[in-house]
DNA sequence: CTGTTAGCGCCTTCAA
DNA sequence: TTGAAGGCGCTAACAG
C-alpha cells in the first residue's frame, strides 16, 4: 500500500546518492559538497518531494506542532480575547518558522488540561499555548510541573510573574490606557473618566492603572470612575446616568470595546456626538463604528509567544530555566478615529 | 533516545500478551477474548497507555487530521464568516469523532492551493474544509481534480451545485432572509425594506431573493430597497438619507449584522428607536447591542461538513461519488431580541 | 563528504 | 484467538 508521494529513497535513487545524503541536503546542507547538493536537490524539485511529517515526527520524537485551544467565541461582549486575530498571526508565523498550529476544545480548566494529557501521550505537539490566564488559573502550573513546554498568553495573575517555570507574554494594559489618557490630554482636555470591569480581574486592574497613572502625572483629577461588567447595554446605562446627572465629563476612557460601544451610545443618543470615547482591543466593531481604541499588537504577541518557545533556534525549548528570557511585555498602540459621525458619512456619499 | 512514554510493546510485555494483541485490543476488540481484553485494557489504564500518532500515521497512511484555513480576521464589518465560532464547533466535532484540526494560513487562493499541496505531501492531512466559497472559486476544483478529499463550507458558486466532485454545506440564506420577512410581517409591519449588498454576490443575491419571496407571497410592496457595502457608516448613511427624505419604512431587514448595526445607529439617531432592524449572522455584536438576527446555525454547519467528509463511518471518504450524499443546505434560525433600549437598561440596573 | 545500519511505534499479513 | 515477521519513511549514529 503506497502514497503515490514520493520517498525519500525515490529521490536518492534517481539522485544516484544515499537517501541519508538526501535527508542531509534537506537538515544539514553544510554536511553536502555543493555538487552533490545541487544534483540532489534538482530531483527534489522535479519531483516536488516533500518528506512524510509522521515518519519524520517518529523519528524525531518531535511533532513540530503546538497546541492551541479555541474558546466557544462565547460570552457576551465584542472582543472575547479577539482570539481569531491571534491565531491567525500565531499560525503565520509558526508556519515560517516550521510549526504547524494544532486546535482543541475544552469545556473548563480541568478538561484543558486533560487534553493535554492526551495532546502529549499521543505525542500530538510539542509545546501548548495557553491563553486567557486568570486568577488561580491551575494551568500553568501544571504544564510546569509535568515538564511540557509551553508560553502563557496573558500574565499568570496571582502568582509570581518572574517564576522562570512560566513563560509568558503579555499586553501592557497600563501603558495602553496610559496612553489614550495621555492623548486626550494632548487635545486639551482634562476631565477624563474611567469605565472599567468591577476590581479583582487581573487585566482590568492593570489597565485602571494606566489612567490614575497618567491622572496623577498629569495633575488631572480622576474622581469620574465608572464601572460595568463586560455587557454593551450596562455600559450604556452607567454612561446615560452620569452624563443625566449633568457631569461635566470631557472624554472617556474603556477597558474594553464593549464598554466603549456601550458610552458611545450613551454619549450620541445624549447628544454629545463628539465627547471622545477611547476603547480597548481595536476589534473589528472599533473600526466599523468609527471608535478609538487601544490596539492590542497581537502580531507582536505571537511573534513573542514564538520567541519564547524556540529561543531564536528552531527547535523548541524545554521547560526553563535556559538562557533565554523567559516573558515579554509588548507595547500596545492607540489607534485613533475620528468618530464616524458626519464626516465619515461625507466621504461615504463620494464612495 | 526515548520519550518517557509507554509504547505498545511496554504494554504487552506487561499484560504477558503479545504487541499485535494490544494493537487488536484498541482497534479491533472483536478479535479478542473478553478475558485478554479486561486483562489488557487494565495494564493500559494503569500506564495512561495511548498510541503514538505519528506511529499510527506511519503506518495506516492517514493523519486524521484536517486542515482549515483561517482567516486574517481581517476587512471591515463586523463579522468575517463569524469563523471562529466555525472553527470551534468543527474542532469540538471532530474531536469527538477522532479528527484533529490543523490550522493554516494564505494571502489568496492560489497561495491556498500551494498551501494544499504542502499539506497533502507532506501526508499532514487527509482532508480539506474549504471556507468563504466565492463566485469562480478555484479551490473546488482544484481539489476535485487532485482527488484530494474536501467540503466546502458555501456553496460552489457559479458552477453546477450538483456535481457530486464538490460536496458542500451551507445555510440556507433566502430561507433566513424570508423568515426574518415573515417575523416582522406577523407583527404587523407592512413596509418593509432591505439593505443588502451590491447585486452579483452569491451570498448577497441568495439573501435578497428571500426577502422578495416573502414580499410577493405576503402581497407586501418590495420597492425599498437600500445597497451599501460591507461597512458601518455606509450603512448608516443610506439608511439616515432615507429617513430623511422622509420615507414611510416600518422595518428594515439587512443582509448583514454590519449593515444591520448601521441602520441601528441610523434609526436610532433618527429618533425613531422602535423601528425593528434585522441583522444576519447573529454576531457578537449583534448579541451586545440587542439586535436580532438571523443565526447561521454553525454547530449544524460543522456537523455537516463530518458528515459529508465521513459518511457515518469513521473514515475520510474519497472524493464522491460514492453512495452518500453531497450536499447540505442548513436551515439558519432567526433570533430575536427586544432592542436594547430603555427596557434592557432597566434590567441591568437590577442586576 | 558519503554510505550503511538500525530502529522510532505501530499495524497489516500471515502462520500457528 | 494469538503471535511472529516485516515494513511504513525517515534520520541518528557510526563507518568509511
Amino acid at each position: 500500500m503506497s502514497t503515490g508521494l514520493p520517498t525519500i529513497g525515490e529521490v536518492a535513487r534517481q539522485a544516484g546518492v544515499s537517501p541519508q545524503t538526501v535527508s542531509n541536503v534537506l537538515n544539514n546542507p553544510q554536511l553536502v559538497s555543493p555538487l552533490t547538493r545541487e544534483k540532489v536537490q534538482k530531483v527534489i524539485d522535479a519531483l516536488g518531494y516533500r518528506p512524510n511529517s509522521a515518519a519524520r515526527q517518529l523519528r524525531t520524537h518531535a511533532s513540530s506542532t503546538i497546541g492551541v485551544r479555541i474558546d466557544p467565541a462565547s460570552t457576551d461582549g465584542v472582543s472575547g480575547v479577539a482570539l481569531d486575530r491571534f491565531l491567525h498571526e500565531l499560525t503565520q508565523r509558526a508556519e515560517e518558522r516550521g510549526l504547524r498550529v494544532l486546535l482543541f476544545t475544552a469545556e473548563n480548566p480541568d478538561d484543558e488540561i486533560t487534553q493535554y494529557t492526551k495532546l502529549r501521550d499521543t505525542a500530538d505537539v510539542d509545546a501548548i499555548v495557553v491563553t486567557s490566564t486568570f486568577f488561580g488559573d491551575p494551568r500553568p502550573a501544571w504544564l510546569a510541573s509535568k515538564g511540557m513546554p509551553f508560553v502563557a498568553f496573558g500574565r499568570p495573575w496571582g502568582s509570581d510573574p518572574d517564576d522562570p517555570l512560566v513563560r509568558w507574554v503579555d499586553v501592557d494594559g497600563r501603558a495602553g490606557v496610559r496612553s489614550a489618557t495621555e492623548h486626550l490630554y494632548g487635545r486639551g482636555l482634562r476631565r477624563i473618566g474611567y469605565l472599567g470591569w468591577p476590581h479583582g480581574s487581573g487585566t482590568g486592574d492593570d489597565r485602571r492603572g494606566g489612567w490614575l497613572e497618567a491622572c496623577e502625572e498629569l495633575g488631572l483629577d480622576h474622581s469620574i470612575e465608572l464601572i460595568a461588567e463586560e455587557r454593551v447595554p450596562e455600559a450604556r446605562a452607567v454612561v446615560q446616568r452620569l452624563l443625566a446627572d449633568g457631569s461635566d465629563v470631557e472624554a472617556i476612557v474603556c477597558v474594553s470595546d464593549t464598554l466603549a460601544l456601550g458610552a458611545m451610545m450613551a454619549v450620541r443618543e445624549a447628544g454629545m456626538p463628539h465627547l471622545p470615547v477611547i476603547g480597548f482591543d481595536n476589534t473589528p466593531v472599533a473600526r466599523a463604528v468609527g471608535l478609538s481604541s487601544v490596539d492590542q499588537s497581537l502580531d507582536a504577541v505571537a511573534q513573542g509567544v514564538l520567541d519564547l518557545l524556540l529561543g531564536g533556534g528552531a527547535r523548541i525549548l524545554p521547560t526553563p530555566p535556559h538562557a533565554e528570557p523567559t516573558h515579554r511585555l509588548v507595547a500596545p498602540r492607540l489607534v485613533v478615529r475620528r468618530s464616524s459621525h458626519l464626516a465619515v458619512v461625507d466621504n461615504t456619499q463620494n464612495g
